[in-house]
RNA sequence: GCCGCCGUGGCGGAAUGGUAGACGCCACGGACUUAAAAUCCGUUGAGGGGCAACCCUCGUGGGGGUUCGAGUCCCCCCGGCGGCACCA
């Protein structure tokens, strides 16, 4: 006997025959446009039906392709978006590229190959990964931030940007133009663009080439790069107008609390008041003579504790002030300027985690109290920043951790001014907790929130200061000075900028001959000197945009991808965006908690600018966000090359096939969670869709297969299973709903185990299961539909195209239940009785019962608890 | 340090204040097979008792509380994960 060629085969059978199916149902819904969404203008639009707008974050297409995580979030949304089409909604479920990037222009600069080609054969490679897994997207609407006709429009965007400022009156941008009108001059104009220019000390990393934004620091410095300080000259967005709406409109949206608290922390808000003090010292002479001049300034801090400012007993200014060099004295300017060199040469990490240690620097000046006359020091100290509040602050280090450490350093003095809550409370200091003023004249007695209210009273009365609400966010530094990303569509002449015109964009940027950084914070464009220069005189701005631009408005293109004229139409906006019913376009948005505060909050940010200058029509973009959970490696820890924990869905597909890949990612456990892979896990899931797989075929000699006899075209007589499949809708529906997909397979794999003892398979039931299983397994079922349906010799639409089906309240419905018997609390019997047994039937059976009676037995029924059709609860002592 | 999330079998996890451990994995037993794989049928929280059907006790990080009844609600503590971190 031969068994050679057998052996072979058996050892590459697979459960159920995926590797046929799988590739030949996606080339169809390829080829037909299965999943085609039909917007506004397109051919075979229904304006009746609702929308439902489900968007992925969608993917940097890096060297290494998809990974596990991708597909997490990604079948969830596919799961919603095929089930909500079944339920009669136009989805729009699309996919696309957040292309630039830095990792292709490495490349480039040791190969000398243009990123784009690159990038393009990227994300070749994500498209046929997505493909494999049969996701429901409309590939017509595919974008890539890098691609001209995108960078058009985010240029575009900027431009808005650009010719906008933010009107303090209406809390909203309006074109400049308007200030034009009044006659503004082209410097007062500049100088509130909501995209300017300035020249800030920002962070900038010589061996990226390029400045980052502070919210970008710590990630690539994670990832071994160096970053330092210097002041140039940049492009900033200006984000900071936003800040208190920013924080305000969070109310309306379906976003984890997690979330929305972590925007809220880093936008910062504190209230408080600025307090002028007069600050005094003694200089030489001007003149050169020896007699010395007094001199004085005002100096502004910001405080959230007006409240203590009767303890306040020195003054704290950054190294960085501008007031420093005007106040200090002779005597101290060889300390100060010894002191402000360190700071400044001090790398971010000295300033951080390492020195906490507090230093500082005496001025020699002395600063009034407004409040009381006192005469207190001036000093400087890096923990104090210029870029928060005024860069100033009064010091009480009777009720400020910080101050309090400082002045014990130093030896300055401590004036406690707030005694505890409770009349005797003796605190130790620093006490920073509100409490009752003392030693503080008008305010003594009065508890904190009432002495702010009434210092900030007399200091704005008096002239000495003004009620001020601060926010941590700064404005957002928008210019990189990289090859691959969006150039600024900016020339400048006799040292003024402006845009150029729309007929001129996308302005692309031409290729290199060489990418390298330069090791200066020159742009790299710099290099195109024949690019850079034009006829007229003008030169070109030679700094490109960040990665975020193209990710803060790609889901607006989606809606109107190929629109020539216009970013998104009015039209094709107004559908999408829904009927006002919220006040979010994006009906669910689901992604990784990694872009709590960047991306979303620039994407936010633009459409707020959006909104504002009329151009969309909800103030915010994403409506409901979910954060899935991140995916580890079997080992417990986070996914990495090298800990050599990485699982790669290609080996997945081929292995178990597209279905299993899905199915196991949803059932691991809550999307939200953190969980570790299992390989296990998806031969648990295989075998569940081999189980289906098997309830419809039975395998011939010849390893054919054929659709099983036990399927038949009959009514459902086995009144259980019915209640089963029933059940197993209803639960389906309601678990996609709250997005518990972990739950829906669990019942689906229930009913399935009840199909597989069943005598008969009823097709109809059979083909209502198939259906409620088809978003997550939509190659198995559409498959299995395909041949079982045939055996009525009707022919059969697409699973994916046809209705959810709707459940029978009254096949739900068993005649016998169970009631659970407890003893004061504790289980002690279950009796069957019938469906509507009402409380004296189950009474008195449950007084019958000798399990009851032995744990009643000698003590008083003191009170009986009914739940109906669930549970009795006999109180006993 | 501050803020947020989370602690349930050997593992992933399930439980509108109402039967803790659904479903799956692992493990074990049985059927089929010359044998194995696959498949099908069972058992499976811990401890104890019974020939047995079964029964009892304990059990959701720890301690207290509210309640007829707590994994679930409240207070305190412990442990893990994530974010922010001199923001005045």
């Amino acid at each position: 006997m031969v068994r050679g060629p057998q052996t072979t085969m058996s050892d590459d059978r697979k459960p159920y025959p995926f590797r046929d199916f799988e590739p030949k149902w996606q080339a169809r819904w390829d080829s037909e446009k299965t999943f085609r969404t039909a917007g506004p203008g397109d051919e075979g639009f229904d304006p009746a039906k609702p929308k439902y707008y489900v968007l992925d974050m969608f993917p940097y297409p890096s060297g290494a392709g998809l990974h596990v995580g991708h597909p997490e979030g990604y079948t969830a949304t596919d799961i919603i978006g095929r089930y909500k089409r079944m339920n009669g909604f136009n989805v729009l479920h699309p996919m696309g590229y957040d292309s630039f990037g830095l990792p292709a222009e490495q490349y480039a600069i040791k190969t000398g190959q243009h990123p784009a080609v690159t990038t393009a054969a990227n994300i070749e490679n994500f498209r046929r990964q997505l493909k494999s897994l049969g996701f429901a997207y409309d590939w017509d609407r595919e974008i890539a931030t890098t691609d001209p006709d995108y960078v058009r429009w985010t240029q575009w965007i900027f431009l808005l940007l650009y010719s906008s400022y933010f009107d303090a009156e209406s809390n909203r941008a309006r074109p400049v133009a308007e200030l034009e009108a009044k006659g503004w001059t082209r410097d007062q104009i500049d100088a509130e663009r909501l995209a300017y220019v300035a020249d800030t000390p920002v962070w900038w990393s010589p061996d990226l080439g390029t400045v980052l934004a502070n919210e970008e620091i710590e990630e690539w410095k994670s990832k071994g790069h160096t970053v330092e300080r210097r002041p140039l000259r940049q492009w900033m967005l200006r984000i900071t107008k936003y800040a208190q709406r920013l924080i305000d409109e969070l109310d309306g949206l379906d976003w984890p609390e997690g979330i929305k608290l972590l925007q809220k922390n880093w936008i910062g808000r504190s209230e408080g008041a600025t307090v002028e003090f007069q600050v005094s010292s003694v200089q030489s002479s001007a003149k050169g003579d020896d007699s010395p001049a007094e001199n004085s300034h005002k100096v502004e801090v910001f405080t959230t504790r007006p409240d203590t400012l009767f303890g306040a007993t020195y003054m704290v200014l950054a190294p960085e002030h501008p007031l420093v060099a005007k106040i200090t004295t002779p005597a101290q300017q060889a300390a100060v300027e010894a002191y402000r060199k360190t700071c400044a040469s001090k790398s971010d990490l000295e300033r951080g985690d390492l020195n906490k240690d507090k230093s500082g620097v005496f001025t020699g000046a002395h600063a009034i109290n407004p409040v009381n006359g006192a005469e207190i020091p001036v000093w400087i100290a890096d923990y104090v920043m210029m870029g928060y509040g005024t860069g100033a602050i009064m010091a009480v280090p009777a009720h400020d951790e910080r101050d309090f450490e400082f002045a014990q350093k130093f030896g300055l003095p401590v004036i406690q001014v707030l005694a505890g809550k409770n009349a005797g409370e003796t605190p130790a200091l620093p006490y920073c907790d509100p409490g009752i003023a003392i030693n503080s004249g008008f305010l003594d007695g009065l508890a904190t929130a009432d002495a702010k209210a009434k210092m900030i009273d007399w200091l704005e009365t008096n002239g000495k200061g003004k009620r001020r609400i601060q926010f941590k966010l700064r404005d957002w530094l928008f210019s990189r000075q990289r090859y691959w990303g969006e150039p600024f569509p900016i020339v400048w002449k006799d040292g003024h900028h402006r845009a150029i015109a729309d007929s001129e964009l996308p302005l692309l940027a031409p290729p290199l001959e060489d990418y390298k950084p330069s090791g200066t914070p020159d742009p790299l464009l710099n290099k195109a000197t024949e690019w850079v220069q034009l006829p007229d005189g003008s030169i070109r701005e030679t700094n490109t945009m960040p990665q975020w631009a193209g990710s803060c408005w790609y889901y607006l293109r989606y809606c109107d991808p190929s629109n020539k004229d216009r970013f998104i139409s009015k039209e094709a906006e107004q559908y999408w965006s829904g009927k006002g019913a919220s006040t979010g376009m994006v009906d669910l948005y689901v992604g990784g908690t990694e872009h709590a505060v960047l991306h979303l909050l620039y994407a936010r940010f633009w459409h707020k600018v959006l909104f504002d200058l009329g151009h969309v029509g909800t103030p915010e973009p994403f409506q409901k966000l979910v954060n899935q959970g991140l995916i580890l490696g079997e080992d417990g820890q986070k996914m990495s090359k090298s800990r050599g924990n990485v699982v790669n869905p290609d080996d997945v597909v081929r292995e178990y096939g597209a279905d299993a890949l899905r199915l196991y990612e949803m059932f691991m456990g809550p999307l939200e969670q953190v969980k570790p892979w299992q390989m296990k896990g998806v031969e648990g899931v295989s075998r569940f869709l081999a189980r289906v797989w098997r309830i419809a075929f039975e395998e011939a000699s010849d390893g054919s297969h054929q659709v099983s006899a036990k399927i038949k075209d009959t009514e459902c007589t086995d009144k259980e299973l019915l209640r089963i499949v029933h059940e197993t809708i209803k639960k389906t529906g309601e678990d996609i709903e709250k997005l518990s997909f972990n739950t829906a397979i669990s019942q689906m794999m229930i009913c399935t185990n009840a199909f597989t003892q069943a005598e008969v398979v009823p097709l109809k039931e059979f083909i209502q299961f198939l259906t409620v299983l088809n978003p997550f397994a939509p190659h198995l079922t559409e498959e299995i539909h395909e041949r079982v349906a045939a055996i009525t010799g009707r022919r059969s639409s697409l699973l994916s195209e046809t209705s959810w089906p709707t459940y029978d309240p009254a096949a739900l419905v068993r005649n016998e239940i169970e009631i659970v018997v407890q003893v004061n609390g504790k289980l002690r019997e279950r009796l069957t009785v019938a469906r509507d047994a009402d409380e004296e039937m189950v009474k008195s059976l449950a007084l019958q019962s000798p399990k009851v009676l032995e744990h009643t037995d000698g003590k008083t029924i003191r009170k009986i608890i009914f739940v109906p059709g669930k549970l009795l609860n006999i109180v006993a002592a």
